[in-house]
RNA sequence: UGUCCUGUGGUGUAAUUGGCAACACAUCUGAUUUUGGUUCAGAAGAGUCUAAGUUCGAGCCUUAGCGGGACAACCA
């Protein structure tokens, strides 16, 4: 009793799709294997609500000791691309995910599908119809009122048949005919009112090219795909929930043993102050307001990875939004707060600023130079120390010198004293102004016996300032990037078009911030912590001779937040 | 004038199945600090949409309301 606290790991508790899983393990469900899929269309890139929908199917695989495919949902040829297939692969890797076996797709079932839909004709329950979408809509009904028998839906076997073989073999024009399911037109659910199982369509397909002229619907395609490939749990979004009995027809009708897989709905997750639909994602990409699908504003995979945020903090960032059935936003300081942990740990300091401002130290040797040594992290030992060049003219940012500071200011003013980060104490005498009364040099002393930065005689400040070495520093390009809407939820408004909201300052380019030269061989997707700014990543267009760098994030600050 | 889903601090998720509402983010103090970062300590903030009922006891069960969402693409 008393050690019994040794091995009881506190019991995380479950979500719902968790509690779904153990109880069909319990009663030994299609005998407790757990077998998952993640369903892409490839329209499109993914986005971080993608990224939770891989974190849960591929997590739940992992977890039960399961599997969790890859699968490509290709049964729209007008709308599919090759490009998204790869870069969907790409950004799953990325995240750290690896599919069971080759990636399927849907488009392999299309024999399969074609022979179910041939057999569903035979047991007279489904029907070649030839109305056209006026008076399909028409005969459709809406949710509050039933809808109507098409005239074709008693048609004999025979005939449908051959006109859906007919459809196959391209004797018709596009629309012209449908093969639906013979249901119920008169459900409450508009989703079994007859639902279409193929449509023709004349399109080239990315993967089977002109074989087909037929394509099926994504509801007769879903779920037998699934049960084609030995699915368990089939997890999906919230919106597909109505399309469940419809999953379960078709599924049932396939069924020749105890085996069957189940949907199960989880709410979309969204966040603040961003868009998540692919649609309106891809007009952001079209009509040119961000550079493409992986500009770092964007919450693409990609966009996020360029922007640099890690895998891992987007895993840590799945975990903590939660599994639920209830829509809600989610708060992008949640997310903020994973990549800064993340980093935190990982990414190496370095000191750059933003807006130099010149400080010429008076007392200081005309044309000596000093090597310092820095902590590359202080959280971690093992990142070592490197060397940081210090002479008589530095940079360091604008907004850490003020001439007539507010009462807890800590940083540089006028006789004030403030400590060079691993330089000297140095005190400011006077400041030089252009005729338009900017300051251009803040002329300051320094304490020789501070070197490192130590106080010589337990003399303290309170403010510590990085900078860089004029002579050394290397300048380079600094993109700065803020949300990119305005509100916080800028596709909730029904008057207005998303694109208003707009945040104009999104991307700010600072061509001449100053790096100390440590810079001077960073590589494309490094990641640093630029010290008392934030995280910044070499972004993949930096050059040696042309170096840029995005900023990831600011680090937390109650200073600025408290001053304006 | 329908069907289905869903209502718990500002936000998101819990409460091991009926036992005095927990965690994370955000917020606010204070300490430490060669990053106004990190870390540490602490505070505030919900009585669980409403009403009635069952029960010794309800966030969990029942009923009726109310709010939010989804469904009428030859999209997925």
């Amino acid at each position: 009793m008393e050690i019994k606290s040794e091995n009881t790991e506190e019991k995380k508790s479950l979500n719902f799709i968790e509690n779904i899983i153990d109880e069909d393990i319990k009663t030994g469900k299609n005998s407790g294997i757990v077998y998952t899929r993640f369903p892409p269309e490839p329209n499109g890139y993914l986005h971080i609500g993608h990224a939770k929908s891989i974190c849960l199917n591929f997590g739940l695989a992992e977890k039960y000791n399961g599997k969790c495919n890859l699968r490509f949902d290709d049964t729209n040829p007008a709308k599919e691309d090759i490009e998204y297939v790869d870069s969907i692969k790409e950004d799953i890797e990325w995240l750290g995910f690896k599919w069971e076996g080759e990636p399927k797709f849907t488009s392999d079932y299309f024999d399969k599908l074609y022979d179910f839909a041939v057999t569903l004709i035979k047991k007279g329950k489904a029907y070649v119809c030839e109305l056209s979408p006026e008076e399909m809509r028409e005969y459709k009904g809406t949710p509050t009122s039933p809808g109507k028998d098409s005239p074709w839906r008693n048609r004999s076997i025979e005939e449908n048949l051959s006109l859906f073989e007919k459809m196959r073999n391209g004797d018709f024009e596009e629309g012209k005919y449908l093969l639906r399911a013979k249901i119920d037109m008169s459900s409450p659910n508009m989703h079994m009112r007859d639902p279409i199982l193929y449509r023709i369509k004349y399109a080239n397909h990315h993967r089977t090219g002109d074989k087909w002229c037929i394509y099926p619907m994504y509801d007769f395609a879903h779920g037998q795909s699934d049960y084609f490939e030995g699915i368990t749990h089939s997890v999906c979004t919230l919106e597909f929930e109505v399309h469940r009995p419809l999953y379960d027809w078709f599924t049932d009708q396939l069924a020749t043993t105890e085996y069957k897989p189940r949907q199960i709905e989880f709410a979309r997750l969204n966040l603040n102050y961003t868009i998540m639909s692919k649609r309106k994602l891809l007009e952001l990409v079209e009509d040119k307001h961000v550079t493409g699908w992986d500009d770092p504003r964007m919450p693409t995979v990609s966009g996020l990875r360029r922007r640099g945020y890690t895998a891992e903090s987007i895993r840590n960032f799945s975990e903590k939004v939660g599994v639920a059935k209830r829509d809600g936003i989610i708060d992008v300081a949640l997310l903020e707060h994973s990549i800064r942990e993340d980093l935190n740990l990982k990414a190496d300091r370095i000191m750059g600023v933003l807006n130099p401002l010149k400080v010429i130290i008076d007392n200081y040797p005309e044309g000596k130079d000093e090597i310092l040594e820095a902590v590359n992290n202080p959280e971690d030992e093992s990142k070592g120390i490197r060397e940081v060049p210090f002479c008589k003219v530095l940079y360091i940012e604008k907004e850490d010198f003020m001439e007539n500071p507010p009462k807890k200011f800590f940083r540089l003013g006028i006789n004030s004293e403030v400590r060079l980060r691993y330089a000297y104490f140095v005190k400011c005498t006077h400041v030089v102004k252009d005729e338009k009364g900017e300051i251009t040099e803040v002329h300051c002393t320094y304490d020789p016996e501070s070197k490192g930065g130590k106080s010589p005689d337990g003399r303290k400040v309170k403010g510590t300032l990085h900078w860089v070495s004029a002579k050394h520093a290397v300048k380079t390009e600094v993109r700065l990037y803020d949300r990119l809407f305005t509100v916080e939820n800028p596709g909730g408004d029904k008057e207005k078009d998303f694109k208003e909201f707009l945040n104009k300052d999104s991307l700010k380019v600072n061509e001449s911030a100053m790096l100390e030269p440590y810079v001077k061989n960073v590589k494309p997707g490094q990641q640093f912590q630029f010290e008392r700014l934030g995280y910044f990543c070499v972004d993949k267009d930096s050059k040696t001779d042309n170096l840029i760098f995005n900023r990831t994030v600011t680090l937390r600050d109650s200073w600025t937040k408290n001053n304006n």
